[in-house]
This record gives structure tokens, sequence and C-alpha cells, in this order.
DNA sequence: TTCAGTGCAAAGGATTTGCAACACC
DNA sequence: GGTGTTGCAAATCCTTTGCACTGAA
């Protein structure tokens, strides 16, 4: 089982991001639709950013860097297409109210043990949780394309304190 | 790994619907509220529930019941109680709007299979998986209260069509 | 030049809340 | 009889949509 650093993803690298961004030009001209310059800096923001986010997260982020009135509904209606091009996918599906999202494009796979009581976030990575889900999968004749899996309840610190 | 007959959940014995009200009414009291008539409407009919269910779903089997003017707000005020008392469960996390839930009472614990094609849904349970789960948690120190897990895909028959 | 993208405001859907009337214990 | 409960409607929260205008290829 491996695990990030610190158990907070790291951020990527510049010449990464830009490889994220190419990555979604090249989807994006796929459907004959366009790179704009408001869209480019969503991604940027998406891809740079450490951890998980909400929209209005990513709201923030954009108006501190200056994007003139980034507004709400540009990022919901980019959101959906940094997913299709694999930058970043869903995630925290347990939290009530709104949906989340995280970086996707060049990390690997792992689920979320998530503090129910300071809403701390580990990530983690078990080879053997998922071929004992692909093993419970064939099993049933299912194709498995994706699995949610976070684990809630309360860490080390927050037991103690 | 066991799994439910035909993997539809099957309905709990009247007697057990008795005990799940009368649960309810226990936690109720502890806490200085009543259960009323239509309370205990709202959680026989979630106790009878085969299969997951919306809010929606349970008002129409409550209107069905002609429990007069079952109405949206009792039910949403109703719910967290119930799942307090045990009686239902939140699930079906990942379908992107509405929440669902499912009964909890004198059940045994198992995770989902969701066929993103037909909506089909298969129970499962998976000694192992809870194992390894555990074991995670340990080895962060973590301690898991609960946990969501659904593996999405497609089931046989979609694939075969 | 021509579609696609954007801001804005209004619409939507799900859930919650305030309040007066009502029902349990 | 005094609280907690209910119905109803209005309010919220998050997300989507319609539309006229702006911008990328």
């Amino acid at each position: 089982m491996r695990t990030s650093r610190k158990n907070v993803p790291s951020k990527l690298k510049d010449q990464d991001v830009d490889r994220g961004i190419e990555r979604l030009r090249s989807v994006l001209h796929a459907r004959s639709l366009k790179l704009s310059t408001v869209r480019e800096a969503i991604a940027r923001s998406a891809l740079t950013y450490s951890g998980h986010f909400s929209v209005e997260d990513l709201l923030s982020v954009l108006r501190s860097k200056g994007v003139s009135g980034a507004h709400m509904a540009t990022v919901y209606r980019a959101l959906p297409l940094l997913i299709e091009a694999g930058l970043i996918q869903p995630t925290m599906l347990s939290r009530g109210t709104g949906h989340f999202y995280e970086v996707a494009f060049e990390r690997e796979h792992h689920d979320h043990l998530v503090c129910k009581s300071c809403g701390d976030v580990i990530e983690f990575h078990s080879e053997a949780m998922e071929a004992l889900q692909r093993e419970i999968a064939a099993r049933y004749d299912f194709s498995i394309e994706e699995h949610v899996h976070e684990l809630l309840g309360r860490c080390k610190r927050c037991r103690a304190g």
C-alpha cells in the first residue's frame, strides 16, 4: 500500500500542467470546441489546486488571480469538459451537499479516509482492495468502470483530543 | 461472500417491523420526542419498502396507503430520526441528484454494484473487504465508523444487449 | 466570418424553515 | 395542558438554462 507524502497530494509541476492543458485542447478540438482564455484559466486553477475543491473554492482562486468576473456558470460549464479530458474527477461524494473535485491528471488512483470530526482527508491506495473489487465484480459478471470508496470515521488526532 | 436471494432484499416480517417501531419509539422517547401517527406510518412504509427509495418514493407509498396528505416536509423531518434509530440508512450516494435510502434494521451490512446502464443494483458482502478496510484504517490510526462503497459499471445483461 | 463561449439573470429541483393549527403524552 | 408535530408556503442552496453579446479559429 502506498500513501502520498504526508497525505497531501503534491501539486503538479508547471510542465505537467502545460501537458494537461494540451490534453484539454486536444479533447476540445476533437469536439469542435474551443480552448478560451477563461477555460484555460479554469483548467490551470483546477490542476494546481492542492486537495479537494468545490466550485466555490475554484471561483475564489480565479478571482484572486484577477480573472475578471470569473463566473459561476462558466465554471459549471467547464467542469464536465475537464472531467472528460481526465484533468479532474469528482470525489468526496459522501459529503451531504455540494460536489467536490480533485486533480486526476497524471495522478494514480486512490481512495479516501475522511475524518468526520475535523474533515481531514487521508488518501490511500490498496492494490489488494482493487483486486478484491475485481474479484467481486467477476462473480456477478459485472464490469466495473469506476467506484466510490470512502472510509468515514475519526482520525488519530480527533480521537485523542 | 454472501448475497441476498436474487439480489433483492427481502421484506421484513410484520413482527420485525413492529420491533423496529418499538426501537424508534424508544429512541424518540429518550429524546423527549413523540411517535406520532404520521411518523409511525412513515416508519412502517420505510421498513417495508423493498429496495432503495427516495423521499418521493416513500411519499407515493404513503399516499397510496391513504395517509391523508402525507407531506414532503414531514418525511424530510422524519428521515433523520429513522436513521438515528437505525431503521434506515442513506445509500446510493453516487447517484447525481437526490438522496436514496434503504432499510437497515436487522439487515446485515452490504455494499452495492450499480449498473450505470439499467440502474439495477446488486448487493454484496465481502468479509475480506471489510477486513481489508479495517487493516487500512489501522495503518493510519483511524477508526472507521462507516463507509461508502459502490462499484459502478455494467451488468451482464446490459453488456450483452 | 462564423460558431462557440461568456456573463447575467432567471429558472429548476431538492431540501429546509417559519408559523399557526393540531395531536400526543 | 403543554410540548412536540404537521401542513403549507416561502425561503435556501446548488446547479442549469436562455439569451444577447464577445471572442477564438
